[in-house]
RNA sequence: CGGGGUGUAGCUUAGCCUGGUAGAGCGCCUGGUUUGGGACCAGGAGGUCGCAGGUUCGAAUCCUGUCGCCCCGACCA
């Protein structure tokens, strides 16, 4: 039981100027952290006991999925990184943690550096320490802070350059037990967000700079969130944007129209879908091919959508390129043979079509009958273009962004769209990692294989901001019960009437006996000042014991959700208290 | 890193265009009156106007540079 007059809940009744987004604010509002810097929050008692217990119920439910708490260095050799697989990508957003030096020595390599993650730590332990099947399957996980020196900080927690995670990693003999593993931290993640009281989705995500075979990120549904949601309730598919399909085309759709003849036709000036789309021209946007040049790993390649489309340029990872960007207007003239806005891939039209590394065409295009494409020569476009007849055409993938709307993959039904917060990614990784370093194990016949691995990460504070965005209203936030920094708050009105003072304290016990955290506002503050604090800092169960109510013999229960207040007669009130929170707890 | 914005008291900000005494609200301190949804009255403390240079008799204000912070984009838990 604590006592706000001596605890320290520094609320503000206006919100700083450089917080935008509602649980940004509110996070600073309601006492929970301050800024020390861009991306570097101090947790103020409010916030530590929050991130105290979504860690605690974190803990559990990856202990009962079998995994195994330890912790790991923050500093890490910088050889451990030097040449990795990562290190190009990562490298930027490491923070290195030399000695700051004399500050006459020059620029020189790091020796050391901040932790961003603990694949390249863990990996090598357990290739030492694990040599035998019979050791396996480990799971293991920690909870602990990560560094990551990110771009751009971002709306307070949610995207730090300090924040606590979560990571656990799997070591399995065999793929199927690779499946299992993946299988049982999904559920514990599913496990984990529903005893938050979060509403969390799992959706099918792109492995990224992690590589690995397939993951799947958790996302809480919010306006603020940075990344789109496509899913059908029913058909119960469910993707982020980079990994989004849609069953648009139908398999083995050949080319349909009656095949006009190729016409080459001038166009000034025109370099755009839109420009193309107007008058005198008229083409629709769905009528035309539009054809990106991109460079993959330093050669060129294109990619061909519909006119209607956009590139969804994590699709593109499926070509085995580690650096795709797009071309310029320098690198792709003396390819093709025009300038953007003029180009094309009908046969026998590409300047000099050995440079390409590929012409990669999404199966949509196959949808475009006599279409209209540009002619590789600046000033013209082609009409009457067909996919299979005319069209130069290395590979058909999945490289269009999904829009709202169409069809699921898995049903056919309308694909929604939701923003979310990512909170939480699992990923099978596979073997990437164990074969860097040769990390295996030795079977029952002697032989000797690889680790299969599994990696996992919840952002344990950027759950606590998405918490509160999802989760608040005008007044403030709404904790649910499980992660309230206080469950209750006994609210006394007059702390200088011994009687109601008396009456506090028993309540406070009661609700502590029913298993409740309790706050007792015990300062010599009017009234009205308590109950806005109190709701902005969203603890869910509230009890009034003040003047008026002790006359009427009653003191109030208010739920921080609800409407109204529920009045209890003195004499049951102690009993009622200690019933309710039971309940709840 | 590219684009945009912004720095004035603990917080929110006015003043800047058109140079001349730095102002308000909230919060804080003292006294009084109040006391069930951010009270009122009186008094008070608190500001190197982000930093450095320049122009000027004189700079919060104009110019140059620099740093911090915020927003949009690429990246991530």
């Amino acid at each position: 039981m604590k006592f706000w007059s001596r605890y320290f809940i520094p609320t503000l009744k206006e919100s700083p100027s450089d917080a935008e987004i509602a649980s940004h604010r509110l996070l600073i509002r309601a006492g929970l952290v301050r800024k020390l810097g861009g991306g570097l929050y101090t947790y103020l008692p409010l916030g530590h006991r929050v991130m105290q217990k979504i860690s605690r119920i974190c803990r559990e439910e990856m202990e009962r999925a079998g995994a195994i708490e330890l912790s790991m260095p923050h500093i890490h050799p910088a050889e451990l990184w030097a040449d990795g697989p990562r290190w190009g990508p990562v490298r930027e957003i490491m923070f290195r943690a030399d000695s700051a030096g004399d500050g006459k020595r020059g620029p020189r390599e790091p020796e050391f550096v901040l932790g961003p993650t603990h694949e390249e730590v863990i990996t090598p332990l357990i290739k030492s320490e694990i040599t035998s099947y019979r050791d396996l399957p480990k799971s293991f996980f920690q909870i602990g802070t990560k560094f990551r020196n990110e771009i751009r900080p971002r709306y307070g927690l949610m995207r730090a350059r300090e924040f606590v995670m979560m990571d656990a990693y799997s070591f399995d003999a065999d793929d199927e037990g690779a499946v299992r593993s993946y299988l049982a931290m999904k559920g514990a993640y599913e496990a984990f967000f529903k005893r938050i009281g979060t509403q969390a989705i799992s959706v099918e995500a792109d492995t990224g700079v992690m590589g690995g075979s397939f993951s799947h990120e958790f996302m809480v549904p919010a306006d603020v969130g940075d990344n789109d949601l496509y899913y059908n309730e029913e058909s119960g598919y469910a993707a982020n944007r980079e990994k989004a399909r849609s069953a648009l085309v139908p398999e083995g759709l050949a080319d349909t129209a009656p095949l006009g003849a190729l016409e080459e036709f001038p166009t000034p000036g025109i370099v755009t879908i839109a420009a193309l789309e107007a008058p005198p021209y008229g083409v629709p946007a769905d009528g035309q091919f539009k054809t990106l040049v991109m460079m993959g790993d330093g050669r060129p390649f294109a990619v061909v959508l519909r006119g209607c489309d956009e590139l969804e340029e994590a699709k593109l990872g499926s070509l085995g390129f580690n650096l795709v960007r797009p071309a310029t207007p320098e690198e792709i003239e003396p390819v093709m043979g025009a300038k953007p806005g003029s180009l094309g891939t009908v046969r026998g039209t590409i300047r000099d079509l050995p440079k390409l590394a590929g012409i990669f065409a999404d199966h949509a295009i196959r949808l475009v009958g006599n279409g209209t494409t540009g002619a590789n020569r600046d000033g013209f476009h082609i009409r009457n273009v067909n996919v299979a007849r005319d069209l130069e055409v290395t590979k058909f993938g999945d490289f269009r962004r999904v829009k709202a709307g169409e069809p699921d993959p898995l049903g056919g039904r309308p694909l929604m769209v939701k923003r979310g917060i990512e909170v939480g990614h699992i990923f099978k990784l596979g073997t990437k990692y164990s074969e860097r370093i040769d990390a295996g194990y030795t079977d029952d016949k002697k032989e000797r294989h690889l680790f299969i691995m599994g990696c996992y990460g919840i952002g344990i504070s950027r759950t606590l901001q998405a918490v509160i965005e999802q989760s608040h209203d005008a007044d403030g936030i709404i904790w649910p019960w499980a992660i309230a920094p206080f469950q209750v708050l006994v609210c006394l009105l007059d702390p200088q009437d011994t009687e109601a003072t008396l009456i506090a304290a028993r309540l406070a016990a009661a609700a502590g006996r029913g298993g409740a955290d309790v706050l007792v506002d015990d300062r010599a503050e009017r009234p009205g000042v308590k109950f806005k604090d109190a709701d902005l800092i969203g603890i869910p169960l509230r009890i009034t014991v003040g003047g008026r109510g002790i006359k009427e013999g009653v003191v109030e229960l208010k739920w921080r959700g609800a409407k109204e207040s529920l009045k209890i007669a003195l004499n049951e009130s102690e009993a009622t208290v200690e019933a309710v929170v039971r309940e709840k707890a």
